[in-house]
Formats: structure tokens, sequence, C-alpha cells
DNA sequence: CTGAAAGCGCTTACAG
DNA sequence: CTGAAAGCGCTTACAG
């Protein structure tokens, strides 16, 4: 069934049928209905292709989640409690728009071109990147060749660096800086004094600034930063409670807190120190981030810092929606606060 | 940059630009170096609308969520454990096999709409569809169409059972039966005799079998079918946590053992035990069903039977593909076999 | 208000 | 082996 039988069933034209689907003012709403009537009875729907070649948009915009030279794990993206509610929520509000949304995931360079094909094959109206690591002259590219994008977690400044035209561009953040500082405070204002961090990825946006903002709240309190507490942790559970079993191993001296860049590695830590009988948060308090939905539920309740995810993927979706309607023009940022959540993995430090 | 710029760059018409493109045969391989090297160069992508429309594939697969009634909480989905692996591996293995995939959650009938729309506006080759829960119906009428499906947690009688054109079909099941079984045996193996069950949702595949399989492992064995101790969960933690309370409020004998059709189901019910001071597994051993991430986790760690979740969704996506590209005709059903997991949430009946 | 026609960018018989 | 032409199913100036 093609707009021409429709036409024909209408005693109309295939432009007049054109019109009333995409809801042009200068129909009559006699002429409207009956279309519409013959629409409904034959459950019509328009070829989107058809439509997409003839120029209409495609209504379906691409989520893309890079983690680029992790090729060893397959099953790690969707798992990734970050990234998990991202899909979700993106989904859903992308649905409930009336999007449809087209995934892939970037492991390699190779997986990269799938991403731009995307945008040059015209499948998608825009795209919504999450960077959990990223290449970022391959993002620049895309950005130069026009593709509406939204960015969550980048680095601003990276992105602006080079003279590009941004209009089709927008960057999505949390505060982590800030949300970091609260949570070294809350820390400090217990007592600690040494104080360990666990490091996310330090080429991704948020794992610098995760990093940043602990070094900055430890000099401004004139603590030490003391480097057998500093872990490499990479964002990644495995790597985490293997530097954390490289730290018990070593024998120097613990710290009495430790800041984790994110909650994966903070609860592979508990489990670490779990195993070797040190206790959290009697021995040791640990502070996470990103407030997972595993924090509420392991054993001592993770201390978190928590970021908006819901209102994130939200304002992502309704972004790249608006940029790709013609909307929103111009390059724009939105940065989201973070929230402290207390629970049962710090207490004050023992006189 | 059109298929018509690279013909005039190469010195050839349209058509043997089209014929290397979809490797033809009948091209020397001096034309079709020539035409490759043209395409190289300019970084040329053929626009897919214009592929599909003039018949070609998409490449791309559509996978649909079906979720129908729960609309009060737009997060489940994909934070669901049963899921949301089950999204990661499809989009990984698809994407290794050159598709994209499409994604939609269905929470109405309205949003069945518009996966029946992705077909017939061929957005997509062929789709997956995991049903949480489902409307029979729909899905036939689905099949009816023709559309490539391959149907996850599906009854093959319910299917069937109508004289449909099931050529383009393939059903993918876990013997969720025989994994009940398995558990049931176990726990009774350990001295149970009183053993309850939250159960899950029983509009369900997987639901109604576990159910069956829990009441006919009883019967086998002549142990009494307690009715105050099959609690409604319908896979859903926050039900199951309320049903428990509600059993602990009743007063009523506990079981000294539990079936949980799954792992959420499971996990809260411990919490909720826990609460109450009843100790897993001393007081009372637990059993969840699909080994969710969670399961080992949590403490006590959850005994549990093992789906293979992995090998179902990459068969899955092969199937899909193999059933679009004609490879793979006539109905096929695949089902795949669990794996008891024992950890630390049941122990022997104390004498 | 509305239809005929051109165009979107490909593929594929068809003819040579 | 290869090109001209028709066709896929829409949309959108254009003319009336």
């Amino acid at each position: 069934m093609r707009s021409e039988d429709i036409a024909k069933l209408a005693g109309v034209s295939r432009s007049t049928v054109s019109r009333v689907i995409n809801n042009y003012p200068n129909v009559p709403e006699a002429t409207r209905a009956k279309v519409l009537e013959v629409i409904e009875r034959h459950h019509y729907e328009p070829n989107s292709f058809a439509r997409a070649l003839a120029g209409k948009r495609t209504d379906t915009i691409g989520l893309f989640a890079i983690s680029m030279n992790e090729k060893e794990n397959a099953r790690r993206i969707y798992q990734n409690s970050y990234f998990a509610p991202i899909v979700d929520l993106v989904v859903d509000t992308a649905n409930a728009r009336g999007f449809y949304v087209l995934i892939h995931t970037v492991y390699s360079r190779n997986d990269f071109q799938k991403v731009k094909q995307a945008f040059q094959q015209k499948r998608i109206d825009g795209g919504i990147l999450v960077g959990t690591q990223k290449d970022i002259e391959l993002v620049r590219e895309m950005v130069g060749q026009g593709a509406p994008l939204v960015l969550i977690d980048y680095d601003i400044a990276e992105i602006t660096a080079e003279r590009l035209d941004k209009h089709h561009l927008a960057i999505i953040n949390s505060n982590d800086y800030e949300g970091t500082v609260e949570a070294m405070e809350y820390l400090i204002g217990l007592g600690h004094r040494h104080i360990g961090i666990i490091q996310g990825r330090m080429n991704t946006y948020s794992g610098r600034e995760r990093y940043m903002a602990y070094e900055d709240t430890l000099r401004k309190h004139d603590l030490p930063i003391v480097k057998s507490s500093i872990l490499q942790g990479d964002f990644l559970k495995e790597q985490a409670y293997a530097a954390v079993m490289d730290l018990l191993d070593s024998g120097v001296e613990l710290p009495t807190a430790l800041f984790s860049s994110n909650d994966d590695m903070a609860i592979s830590a508990m489990e670490a120190f779990a195993e070797r009988g040190i206790s959290v948060p009697d021995d040791l308090s640990i502070i996470g981030f990103d407030d997972v939905q595993l924090a509420s539920r392991v054993h001592p309740k993770l201390t978190s810092v928590s970021l908006p995810i819901e209102e994130m993927s939200k304002a992502a979706v309704d972004l790249i929606i608006r940029i790709c309607s013609g909307e929103q023009t111009g390059f724009s940022t939105l940065s989201f606060p973070t929230r402290l959540v207390t629970r049962d993995s710090c207490r004050p430090l023992a006189p």
C-alpha cells in the first residue's frame, strides 16, 4: 500500500495525501478527514526510507557508547553501572517523543566508522555520544562534518579548542569537580587526614575532573598527597581490586579514608578489604561516585556522590531533538549538580 | 557525494558503481579497482535509504522489549537484571556482524504499534522480541504479516496454535522447567519439605514454566503445596518484598525454603527477611533464578539457576540475520540448558 | 486549495 | 562486460 493507493481511494492526488500526512495547513478539513479515514482503514504507513530520501527527517536518533581499546571484555558496556541507566532513559525518553533509537557500541576505530556512517548514510537525524573513553579527534571530525550531536561527559575546552562550526553541538556534564570537593570535604570533616584515591581513567573528562578536585581539596587543607595511596583503577572493578590488593601487599601505611572515582571500583575495593579482614568503615572509610543501584545494596551501604543521570539523559534527548528540528541553534552547554548521599561506609576518624 | 559523482570520477556509469558496491561478479578487476579507489578516496557512503528503497536490506535489526502495563516505573527495563545483559549482547553481536540495532521499548499497545511500524516502514530487516510480558495476539499479528522475527521466552504452543505461515519465525527459550526441577530437587535433597515459591508473572512463559515445575516436583515427592507459602511476586522486587512482609505479618508457619522465580525477587526477599531478623540460610534457605550479576555480590551469596544468556542472545542475532538473508527458512526452535550455581543461601534442614 | 512533475539516490532488469 | 532507463515511495516547489 503506497501513498498513491491512498490517493486513489480518497479521490485525491498523492500531493494531497502527503500534505495531510505532514500536517500541512492548506488542506480543507473535509479533505483531510477523508484522507485520514482511508489511511486509518488500511493501516497505511508511509515508507520511512522514501520519506527520508525525499528530505524528511528519519525520526531516529543514534546512541553511541564509546569505549575504545577494551575489546577483551565484550559485555562490559550495558552492564556498566554508569551506562546502563543512560541507555535505559535515553531509549524511554526518545520513544516517548516518537523517536526510534539506533544503538552502536564503539570499541575500535573501525566501530567509529560505523558511527560516522550512520550520519553519512542519513540513518539518523542526530546522535548522542557517551564517552567512557574516547578519541577526541574522531569526535572533532564528526562535529566538523556538521553532524547534530550531543556529547555526554566531554571536556568543553577540548572540543572547542579547534575552530569548528559548533552550532549543531551541545555538551552535557555533571559537576564532577564540585561533587568530588563535597565528598572530600565530608571526609575531612570526619577528621581524616590521610585520604587516598582510586583514580578513574585519565583520558576521560570525569576521570580527570575527579582527580583534580581530589588533589586541590587536599592542598587547600594542607593535607598530604601520599603517592602510595593513589591507586590506578581506570574505572574498572578488576583493576581497582588488583590495585587495592597490591597496596595491602606492599605493607605501606594505609590511608584512613579512600575516595573512589566511581562506585564499581569502590565496591570492589570493599570486597578486597573484606577479604583481608579490614573493616569498612571501622578501619577505613570509603566513598564512591555515581550512586549506582548496587551502592545501596552492598554491605556496608556505600556513601556516594549521586549523579542526576535521569535529568541528564532526558536533557540529552530533548536537546538532540531540538537541534535536529532546528529549534535549538548555537552551541550549548548544560551542567548538572551532584549530590552527596551519606550511607554507612564512612565514619569519623577514631581519635 | 552520490554514486553518480563516483561514476563520473571513475569514468563509468552508476550501474557499474552499484555493481562494485554490491560485489557483483561481472565486473573486471581493473574496473572494480578503479571504482573502489575513487570511493575510498572520497569516503563515499551510499545512502542507506536510497538503497533500501531500491530493494536492498537495511542492515539493521530491531530489538524490542515487551513490558506492557507497567507505565508506572519508566526505568525498569534496561536496569532489569534479566534484560540488561540481553541488550548488551544483542547489540554487541549485531554490531560485530555489521548490523545496526534499532531499539524500542513496549509499555503499551501504542508502543506496540511503533514496533509494527518499524517493520511496515521497512526500517529494519527483522526483529528480536524479548517478552517480559506480552500480548500474544499482537505478536501473532506480526507473525501473520510475515515479519522476520525471533522470539525470546515465548510459548511455542501459543504461537503455533494458529495456522500461521511461520517460515520467518524462530523461538528461543531456556529450559526453565528442567532448571526449576533441578533447583527443587536440590532443596529437597537438603531435607526441606515445606518449600514455598515466589511466583513470577503468570502471563509470561517462563513464569508459568517455573511455577508448573515447582508444583510438579513437590507432587512427585508427595510434599505439600502450602497455599500460604505461594507468594505473588510478578517478577518485581517491590512486589516480592511486600509479599514476604505480608507473609511474616500473617503469622502463619513459614516454609523452611523458598524457590524464587527470579533473582531480583529472591534478593528483595532476603532483604525483607534480614529486616525481620530472619537469617538466610540459617532460618530459611532461598534459591533464585537467572543468576544475575548481583546474585554473587549480595550477602549471603545467592544460589541460583543460571541461564545461558550470552549464548541465547548471540543465537538470536545469528538466527535473525540468517532468516533475513534467506539462509534459514522454516520455523525453528532453540532451547538452552540451565545450570544450578550453588552458593551460600541454602543449607540442609536442621534435624 | 490542488494536481502534474521533478527530484531524492540508489538498484536492476534489459538490451547490446 | 556495461550503459540508458525505469522504478522504489515519498515530498515539494511550481503553476494554476
